[in-house]
DNA sequence: GATAGCGTTCCGATAATCGGAACAACAATT
DNA sequence: AATTGTTGTTCCGATTATCGGAACGCTATC
């Protein structure tokens, strides 16, 4: 998820800012110039001039009650880095023809400063349909994806230490079991996560690979019954097939 | 468009830091550091130091080359920032629904700091449909909505003076024309644009109302012969309802 | 009407930023 | 292979923008 310094009083003015904006990002609600400053760790002067900076620049905003909150030129440059991004494009057309056949969400992560990030999405059409926020990042060891960049990515995503937080009763909190779940996963080419971090969540993923290297996953997301119904092994060909299909379209539009 | 100021020697160490972000946001292709220095009037020293802070941050990131660009961060932030408006949240089915039923672009607008703003968008399934950029933002007196905005904003928006660019032959350059259609705004309680900006593309366009104020517009955007085969009354019946709909999602869930 | 909290502005001390210069690494050129 | 040009990076003293306490006016609350 979203990432707040608690403290940021001794960098510099960039980070400052910065770390404004994901404080902003985080909260739920807009906030005024004291409490940001008081969560910060800031003066409450600095803050202000901060504010007025990024808002004159449209990346903060102000609401009716004057308070302040994440602005609209903050969806133009995210939404532009997105766009920019090959995978992305190459991988939507298919995301929406799966997820429209099949009525399940389909979504494509990528490995981003040893975090697994969330590129795109495209829901299903189910009243109970997983909707992964883009953007945000998802746990290494109790997911598809993680398991699958732990088996593909050849070391850039280090195997996670310390220990493994328990989501449920399913989650391999086992460095050991991880390790095994990896191996199959190297051998069958596909991920799969039944409960390990959400309970009642299901999800298959497949590589999207150039060569050697892994680019992204694609994914499958349901309720896990909607799994048992049409069967594991036919869903995962699927996503295979949906990764490779990503990987020839990226094959031709030069790189 | 995207806004890149071309000279920020004098300015303050954040609002460098923005110019970089948008700067890269504007370039088609990453770009080094000393590119950027030049491209700014920075010292290739101080964008040095810049860009590795924004990087820390993932804000920016380098691709394999060693060359910059929009990071990761951007995107959470600014995605963020798109569903924390309660007015983006109340109209998403309502797009959805209308564009699956019409098979044409509807799309949602804002006023942002005297800048029209596309909010969201669900695009159409024709092979010819519009497509506009979340984030980026549309000239006042050439559009349907500029001209709702005129209308109904009671003077939030201010009538743009000067020279107005003919972008189309149809292109309302005379303040005394625009001021009629605005008028005619006014009266029907919708606008319309037909290949005033963009030759071939027309648009329709009604508001979003909360009590007097203008919270958003709706809008339909399509191929102009579409416009001819449905008929501009029908269609427009629909925007305006749409228009409705949204209103009255947004009071049943809290302002 | 008093009080507490808010956003905003001011200003001197201070510390972070600036930017020229020098460096290593790499690519293209001769 | 030597060279020239360009790149990204680091260093360091001068400067300048930043910092933050304090005081201000304002609004809401008791």
């Amino acid at each position: 998820m979203a990432t707040t310094s608690p403290d940021a009083s001794q960098a510099g003015t960039v980070e400052k800012a910065v770390d404004i904006l994901f404080h902003l990002h985080g909260s739920v609600e807009s906030r005024g110039v004291t409490a940001i400053a008081r969560d910060l760790g800031l003066a409450k002067s600095s803050t202000h001039r901060l504010l007025t900076t990024l808002r004159r620049r449209g990346l903060v905003e102000r609401d009716e009650r004057g308070r302040y909150r994440t602005g609209i030129g903050l969806v133009a440059l995210g939404l532009g880095a997105l766009e920019r991004e090959p995978v992305v494009a190459a991988a939507r057309p298919v995301l929406e023809a799966e997820a429209e056949s099949l009525g399940e969400t389909f979504f494509l992560v990528s490995l981003r400063a040893q975090e697994i990030v969330i590129l795109d999405k495209v829901e299903g059409t189910g009243f109970l349909r997983a909707a992964p926020r883009i953007g945000s990042s998802v746990p290494v060891h109790a997911t598809a994806v993680g398991k699958l960049y732990l088996a593909f990515s050849s070391g850039l995503l280090s195997f996670p230490g310390g220990t493994l937080e328990a989501f449920t009763s399913r989650t391999a909190i086992d460095a050991g079991a991880l390790r095994a779940a990896v191996a199959e996963t190297k051998l069958r080419r596909w991920a799969s996560n039944r409960d390990e971090w959400i309970p009642g969540l299901s999800v298959l993923a497949a590589p999207v690979l150039s060569g050697e290297r892994m680019l992204a996953a694609v994914a499958l997301a349901m309720p896990s019954p909607r799994l048992e119904e049409f069967g594991e092994e036919a869903l995962a060909r699927r996503v295979v097939a949906a990764g490779l299909r990503i990987a020839s379209r990226l094959e031709g539009s030069g790189q």
